[in-house]
DNA sequence: AAATACCTGACTATTTTACTTGGTTACTAG
DNA sequence: CTAGTAACCAAGTAAAATAGTCAGGTATTT
């Protein structure tokens, strides 16, 4: 699978945006500096989402990246997926072929363990991990729901 | 995060040693043929699911691998962190100075994903995978529970 | 004694990730 | 209108991890 740093910073970036949610663009000069992450791998990460109308670009002096969805509309999933970040697990990658033409042993859990992580993200849209963020930052331990 | 093919090896080579567990042992040769693993890499894995006390192993001729412990008390979770596959998403692995000596936007999300991917694959044991395939391996869709 | 099969370590190829470089294009504030 | 800003784009690279190989062992059994 992947879900690695592209993916986490993927996520931290519309974070950054969305908590920094004026009707001012955003530059991606300022999000690398806030989030410690590299302009030039910002941009890469920024195009795709733009692809993916996750977010709005506005060109030249006083431009930057605006969401171009409520935040309460953008789940994880989409972010994640959006930076080409398949949540897959399965060797078959969805043929079933993948021991000698038949599906293998475990090919049925890495369905579910995908499905579960998948489900888990697409549960969770930005604005509730910020509200998440401000009310349990200083809470040590938090039930699983 | 790791979990790829190196963890899901691990778990079909265990699912192998589980379905043909008899009271012989099963020679990694055999796992190797049957689940198209490389046997030097599965010499490897198995290296590790031992010091890991999951498998036992008897040398010579007649040898190879027994389960040490029932199919059903070994957990999924365990086979993959076995095999050094931590199942850890946060970019400060716990330390929580993500960003700047602080805990960044997303730190708690991090830390809820790898709980119910853990929890997920704690709450399997490889007699229930075993089960489940041949049980369901035709039918095409299965609601998560 | 010989065959079997585990065991070990080092080494290599491949892939992916994360990041860099060096530009071009669009826009706007002054 | 022009200078500077910031998005956009393409290619290349460094580092790391993965997946696998190779060449030797060592222990056990037949």
């Amino acid at each position: 699978m992947q879900l690695t740093t592209k993916g986490r910073y993927a996520v931290t970036a519309m974070l950054d945006l969305a908590s920094n949610d004026s009707s001012r663009p955003v530059t991606l000069d300022m999000i690398s500096q806030r989030q410690n992450i590299s302009l030039s791998y910002l941009e890469q990460l920024f195009a795709k989402l733009r692809k993916a109308s996750l977010v709005k670009s506005i060109r030249g002096p006083g431009g930057g990246y605006l969401l171009n969805v409520n935040p309460v509309d953008i789940t994880l999933t989409e972010i994640i997926e959006a930076v080409d970040e398949n949540i897959d697990l399965r060797r078959c990658h969805g043929s079933k072929n993948c021991l000698r033409g038949k599906q293998c042993l475990s090919h049925h859990l890495w369905c579910e363990v995908s499905d579960q992580i998948r489900g888990f993200l697409s549960s969770r849209n930005l604005q509730q991990v910020i509200d998440d963020y401000y009310t349990n930052q200083d809470i040590k331990v938090k039930l699983t729901v």
